[in-house]
DNA sequence: AAATCGAAGATAGTATTACTATCATTAATG
DNA sequence: CATTAATGATAGTAATACTATCTTCGATTT
């Protein structure tokens, strides 16, 4: 029997919600696989219409716009990072051991998980560490926000807010420290590869290094 | 007898030196406005042309692209920044008063600095928290970075850097912390504003929350 | 005073982007 | 068999991101 995971997509999201049609698979992988290659500034629905082998207006059909195809493909991440680390954290009962955990799943490159045919989760996290932030770093952040576009993002950050918390409960920033983690993740993983000497990991590029910072910061600030 | 401050700036930012002309002094004061006003993605040498009363083509003078007028003003403020430290940090002894000082810098709001008659620092900072990272999350960052184009802000964490070593000679990561501390002085304000579940600053939006919160981040980890 | 030189203005033009609209075709469904 | 929903095919538009050319104007040189 093969096992499928499939991740609640908010319905705002879309106009056609595109995994219930090959098309919407379609426009979802390839999409990944064009915004991975030439980023997403110089990515368009019609050189991905090209890709796919259908039209630009057949695109439109399930995105309003690319920025938008940004924010699904964003959530969906942060949907299916919300479950490896429930997945990962539920049988650990030590929160210091949880929140270790969480900081490696965070930091480290994941595999393609086959158990989602149209999403390849290794190109997908490039996309997220190089793209991420252009969902919300936008005049429309708000507007966006009030649809809770961002809600997988907001419920990742509150799910490690809260093993912060377990770990030590009189600890006063949880929330902030959480998006924190979140973004330097991504971000000392960037700067490692394309601006080294914003980080100290330059030599080896060895994303280890990034989890051993990541710790220091974490277990320094809540242990007292 | 009126100050003059200037800023030198890495010629291979512009085709000509916006700094030499008014129409130069024009482009930067309006860009700097219309990019404020309307964000990155909606800003066009067009509109900026019709603000100022020119042509596209006169802008295109002075700037390959809209791009390039982004890292243009980004180095801008990284240049000015590190000015702003190294002015208030010389006559203070005690590395940690130093790295308080930093951050306060980082994190706080900043006034119109009068005597750089065409940049409006205080709109700057805005910008710099909305849109600049940007300058470096492309395709062609390796190629920007070949042309030195973020010196000014691998200055200002090469500096910063060095302060926290003061602070702890033995300290592992102080360009990445260094880095963090940038970046999450821009970041924690912009979610404390926009996306204010994503910090522990929400209710009374205080910008010197995000100063307690950074100083206990750095001097838990540094200070062992 | 005349020649010249560079910056800016004026205008035009092109390929691409970001859409919207319409109509025909096809596959699934009742 | 009739219907309808998704897709394909095609066209069109306004805006964007440029490039090119030619003129004018003011400062500098000779």
């Amino acid at each position: 029997m093969e096992l499928q995971l499939q991740i609640k997509m908010n319905e705002k999201l879309f106009l056609r919600n595109p995994e219930q049609s090959d098309l919407g698979k379609k426009i979802i992988l390839h999409g990944i696989q064009l915004i991975h290659k030439n980023g997403f500034e110089a990515f368009t629905f019609k050189k991905l219409a090209n890709d796919i082998g259908t039209t630009e207006a057949g695109i439109y059909r399930y995105f309003e716009n690319k920025h938008r195809l940004l924010i699904y493909i964003s959530a969906w991440y942060w949907g299916w990072l919300e479950y490896r680390v429930t997945v990962h954290t539920n049988n650990i009962k030590d929160p210091v051991q949880k929140l270790k955990k969480v900081i490696k799943l965070l930091a480290t490159a994941v595999e393609d998980d086959n158990r989602t045919s149209y999403v390849d989760e290794s190109i997908l996290h490039q996309i997220i560490i190089t793209e991420g932030s252009k969902t919300y770093l936008t005049k429309k952040v708000s507007e966006d926000n009030k649809d809770h576009l961002f809600q997988p993002y907001k419920n990742l950050c509150a799910k490690i807010s809260s093993i912060i918390l377990e770990c030590s409960p009189k600890y006063k920033y949880p929330k902030s420290l959480s998006s924190t983690i979140i973004e330097m993740a991504h971000f000392q993983n960037f700067f490692m590869i394309n601006l080294p000497s914003l980080t100290d990991f330059g030599k080896n590029k060895d994303e280890l290094k990034i989890v051993s910072f990541l710790e220091d910061l974490v277990f320094s600030s809540i242990k007292k």
